[in-house]
DNA sequence: TTTTTTTACGCAATCGTTCCCGAAAAAAAT
DNA sequence: ATTTTTTTCGGGAACGATTGCGTAAAAAAA
C-alpha cells in the first residue's frame, strides 16, 4: 500500500486553474487575485494540501537534511548533543540523519559516503578513536561539503568547532586528585591521536607538573577502541594494578573509560575509593547512584550541540563562502562526589 | 558554499551521449554497446558520479526514509531499539528520522505531521504516555501510511506491532518479591491507558493474587509523565510512605520510573533494600553498578528494533494492502541483584 | 540485391514544484 | 475612442533520473 498525498496538480485539476497559478497562490503572490487565493488556499486547506519536499529538494539543490556521525547514540554525552543538535533543527525546518561509527573507521567512512551520497546539506561530526586518516573528510570539505566538528575534532580542517575546556577540565580533576592526598595518579585514555585525548592528557600533566608530581608514563594508558571492544579496560587496568607501585587514583578521559573502570575494578573486589580513587569524564545522568556514587567532570552537551548546529545553518545558508572560522569552548563542570576521597 | 556532486548530464555533455544512454548505461542495459558501456562506467567512477536519491524519490514516488517516533532517545531501551532499526534500515537503503516525544502528546502530533509532510516511505511508533485519542494515528493508518508499534502500542489500530512479554515480566518480577518476603508490594507506573502499563500491572496483579495476596489499590500510583516531569516521583513515593501501612518494597513498571526512584529514596535517606526493596523494568547497562545494584526486568530491545523494522520494510514493499497483521512478543530477562533481599 | 531483423542509440514524457515570459482582460490615462 | 498601464493568469522550461517508443545504421536473412 502506498500513501498518496495530494499535489499541486490535483488542486488544479479541481478548480480549472493552472499549476502556476496554485503555486503562486499558495506562496500568496502579489499577482493572484484575492478570490483565486481564498478559493486554492480554502480547497488546499479541505485535501490537506503540503508541499512535497522532495519535489522542491530536488528544485532548490538542497535537501534540508544534516548528517550527524557520532561513535555511539546510546552513549549520554552524545544522545544529549544530539538532542540540541535536533531541538534547533526542527525548527529551522531541518530533518537530522544519525549514523554510528562504533568507533570503526571503516564504518565511519561507510557511513561518510552514504550521508553524501543521501545528499545531506551538512555534516556535524565527532570522529571515532579509529580515525588518524582525514583525508576523506579533507576531500569532502574542499568540495564544499559544510561541516562542523565537535568533541573530537579534526585540528587539520579549517572549519567551525565546538569543544568542552578539555584542558581546564582535566587540569581541574587531576588537581582535585592531588590535594585530596592521591599521589600516584594513572590516566586511561582514549587513543593519543585524539584531539580530546591530547586536550585531557595535557591537563592532567601540568596539573602534576605544577605540583611537582613528575608524570609517569607507566601510569598512562590508552584504549584503541576506547572501551568499546572486548576488555581493553580490563587489560590496561591489570597492567596498571599489577605494577610494582601501584596507582592510588585513576583518571579517566571519556565516558565509557571511566563507567568500564569502575565496572572492571568492583569485578575484581577493588575497593573504590579505599584501594583506588577513581574521577573521569562522564555526561551520565546516573553517576550519582552508582557505588560509589562517581566524581566526574560534565560537558554542557545539549549546548555544544545547540552551537554546533547553529554553525552548520550559518555555513549552510551562507551565500558567500565562508572563510573566517570560529572554535567555540565550553567550561566543564566538575561533581566531586565518592569515589574520589 | 555549496556541495555540487556530478549527474548523469555531465557525463552526458562530457561524452557526446544522451542521458537516456548514459543511464541505461549505467544500469547495465543490454540495448548498450559495451564500449560504450565502459566508457561510461569509467568516467562515472573519475567524477565520482552517484546517482541523486532526490530525483530517484521524485521519480519513484518514495522517500527511502523512515520515521521513528520515540518519547526520548536517551533512554537506553530506545537508543538499543534505534540502534536496532539502524542496522537493518541501514542495510536495505533506508534513512532513518528520530523524532522524540518527551511524552507529550502536542509534540507527539506535531512530530508525525513533519514526518509525514517530509514524506516518509513509514513510521516505527511507541507512543507518548500522554497519548489516549488515537483518531490522528488511525487517520494516518487509514489513509495507507504504513505503521508499526512497538513497546506502547495501540490496540486500536490493526497492523503489525512488537512488544516484550510484559505480562509475564511483570508476573516473574512480582512473584519473586513475594518469594523474597515482601508483603506489600507497592507498584508505580506510567498512565493505566498505556498498553504497557496495562499489562504489567496485570502481570503484577496476578502474581499478588495467584499468591493471595489482595491487591491494595492505595499501593498503585501512576506517573502522568512517565516521571519525565519535575517531582512526579517524588510525590507518588512520598504518598507510598505516607500511608499508615507503608509499603515493603516497589515495583516499578519503566526505566525512568525505576532510576527516579532510586533517586528519591536515597535523596530521603531511605536504605534500599533495609527499608524498601525495589525491582522494575530497565534496559540501563549501568544498573548493575549502581547502589544498591538493581534488580531488574530487562526488555530485549535490540531484538524488537530489528524486527520492527523488518515488519515495516515488509508493508512498504509488498505490492498488495496487507490484511494480516502480527503482534510478535519477546521474553523478558529478570536480573535479581541487591536492590531486593 | 532487396528485405527483414537486430543493434544501439536519441527523443520526450514523467515525478511535483517554481519561476521566467508572454498574453488576455481590465483599468487608467490620454 | 485609443493608447498605456496594471492586474491576473497560463504555457513551458527546469531540477536529475528513468523508460517507452521511435529510428538510423548495420547485420543478417531472403
Amino acid at each position: 500500500m502506498k500513501f498518496e498525498a495530494a499535489t499541486i496538480k490535483d488542486i488544479a485539476k479541481a478548480l480549472g486553474l493552472s499549476t502556476s497559478t496554485v503555486s503562486r497562490a499558495l506562496r500568496d503572490s502579489h499577482e493572484i487575485s484575492p478570490e483565486t487565493k481564498k478559493l486554492v488556499l480554502e480547497y488546499a486547506e479541505k485535501i490537506n494540501y503540503h508541499p512535497n519536499p522532495i519535489a522542491l529538494s530536488l528544485k532548490e539543490r538542497r535537501s534540508r537534511t544534516i548528517g550527524v556521525l557520532v561513535c555511539e547514540i546510546a552513549n549520554s554525552f552524545f544522545s544529549q548533543v544530539i538532542n540540541g543538535i535536533e531541538s534547533i533543527a526542527y525548527k529551522s525546518g531541518y530533518n537530522v540523519i544519525i549514523a554510528q561509527s562504533r568507533e570503526s573507521f571503516d564504518r565511519e567512512i561507510l557511513n561518510l559516503q552514504y550521508l553524501t551520497s543521501r545528499s545531506v546539506d551538512g555534516l556535524i561530526i565527532s570522529v571515532s578513536t579509529e580515525t588518524t586518516d582525514f583525508s576523506y573528510l579533507k576531500d569532502l570539505h574542499q568540495k564544499g561539503m559544510p561541516i562542523v566538528f565537535f568533541d573530537r575534532i579534526v585540528s587539520e580542517i579549517d572549519t567551525h568547532k565546538v569543544i568542552a575546556d578539555n584542558y581546564a577540565g582535566a587540569y581541574n580533576a587531576t588537581t582535585q586528585l592531588i590535594k585530596s592526598g592521591y599521589k600516584r595518579i594513572a590516566a586511561i585514555s582514549n587513543p593519543e591521536m585524539l584531539s580530546i585525548s591530547k586536550e585531557r592528557l595535557a591537563g592532567y600533566r601540568k596539573a602534576l607538573a605544577d605540583n611537582g608530581i613528575e608524570a609517569d608514563e607507566a601510569l598512562i594508558k590508552y584504549c584503541k577502541h576506547g572501551g568499546m571492544i572486548g576488555d581493553e579496560v580490563n587489560i590496561v587496568l591489570l597492567e596498571l594494578l599489577g605494577q610494582s607501585q601501584k596507582p592510588d587514583a585513576i583518571f579517566t578521559t571519556s565516558d565509557k573509560l571511566t563507567t568500564g573502570c569502575l565496572r572492571i575494578l568492583k569485578e575484581n573486589g577493588i575497593s573504590v575509593p579505599g584501594d583506588i580513587g577513581l574521577l573521569g569524564f562522564s555526561n551520565n545522568d546516573l553517576t550519582e547512584l552508582f557505588d560509589p556514587a562517581l566524581s566526574v567532570i560534565k560537558q554542557p552537551a545539549f549546548e555544544m550541540g545547540e552551537i554546533a548546529i547553529g554553525y552548520l545553518l550559518q555555513l549552510i545558508e551562507s551565500k558567500h563562502p565562508v572563510t573566517d572560522f570560529e572554535t567555540k569552548v565550553l567550561p566543564t563542570e566538575l561533581f566531586i562526589r565518592n569515589s574520589t576521597k
